[in-house]
DNA sequence: TTGCGCGGGGAACGATCGTTCTCTATTGTA
DNA sequence: TACAATAGAGAACGATCGTTCCCCGCGCAA
């Protein structure tokens, strides 16, 4: 009676890897569609499982959106992570986001931030949802805020260089074009080199 | 037989005056809600309209939708343009923006751009409101570059300003708070004060 | 071989949506 | 007063959603 061979509480290796699967084909569906615009069963069908197994993996739909947009805040920190390493000086580590972003912007699938669009379908009514996009935001300033202190310029700078990276996923997005990250990064440029020249007018 | 006296092709006036007074109540409920957690029987008891007289003036809620985004462009219009012509220099016209957005986010019905929240519920799917999101967008973009050419600021500036104020609202909706303004016109009067400068340097 | 329990497929359910239709009260007119 | 056209109120309809339930077939233990 105690040989539990499948539902969701045993082989947790295989569960964890059609939780993956499940997750991943929600998010291209969600991101590229909408949240809304998509049903559990259209997830089903993409991610090839039955919906007994979906169900038993995620107890709802609230539930597979959040674990949604945890994977995709994994994706979002990896992508920034390999710009700032593959950036040479502190002041290339803190330009290396709007890299990345440029990057980011070409790609055919490119909707505009999944977090931002995910909060103004769901914020209201999903408070559980608008509370992690938030945290994924106040994140981002963090790192920013974390890069700018490395390069020893002055932290008033890490916000306005995260609006300027909001701005242009935004803009971008609606335009339908990638310039805005080259945009975003001259206005940053400019950002740090004033920020160089107040300091160095008074050391 | 020629006695119209209701229905959608006469009465103008009275028309319109409803066609207001529906818009009105569908932008708030959209707004503050979502345009797709709001259905036409709650715009219709809000608006206290029937539901034939809703659909004889907006053929469908695709109709509607654009209705209120009409709406909306106009109001911010109307505050952007107040703002700036509260404004005395020509280069605090330009930062007049920033002062208009401050003003907004610390409104209580503050939840982000009305035409980025629509643009992420229902870009795909619905390409007229895609487009006229985007018509927004390029407009604002217009008037930034005719704020700039006035000053004599140098054309790529305006392109920057405006992703900084784009930034300053999604940060403001999420992270609940108004201080990107104050980011964002920091940010934005250092941008101006290095191109001063830069002309200033080989006039 | 024979039960038996579990998982997969999909039907089913209640709710809600956008939209249409029906019924009735009313109003203006001859 | 009688008639006709209209507008309001909401029922009704088909579609779709998230979620649950049922039934069948398969694999393992005795």
């Amino acid at each position: 009676m105690a040989t539990r061979t499948g539902g969701a509480g045993a082989a947790p290796e295989a569960n964890e890897a059609l939780r993956a699967q499940i997750v991943r084909a929600a998010d291209a569906l969600y991101y590229s569609r909408g949240i809304t615009a998509v049903g559990m069963d259209e997830v089903r069908s993409t991610a090839g499982v039955s919906l007994k197994r979906l169900y038993a993996l995620f107890p709802g739909k609230e539930s597979l959106i959040l674990a949604v947009l945890r994977h995709r805040h994994g994706i979002w920190e990896q992508g920034v992570e390999a710009a700032v390493a593959a950036a040479g000086s502190p002041r290339g580590r803190v330009l290396a986001v709007f890299d990345f972003l440029a990057e980011w912007f070409t790609e055919e699938s490119f909707r505009g931030c999944g977090f931002v669009n995910a909060f103004g379908e769901m914020g209201p009514g999903f408070p559980s949802i608008a509370q992690y996009v938030r945290e994924h935001k106040e994140g981002f300033q963090a790192r920013m805020a974390e890069l700018v202190r490395e390069a020893g310029l002055p932290e008033q700078l890490a916000p306005q260089l995260a609006l300027l990276a909001e701005g242009a996923q935004t803009t971008a997005a609606i335009l339908g074009t990638a310039e805005p990250a080259e945009h975003a990064r001259a206005a940053a440029e400019t950002l740090l080199d004033a920020s160089d020249a107040t300091a160095g007018a008074r050391p």
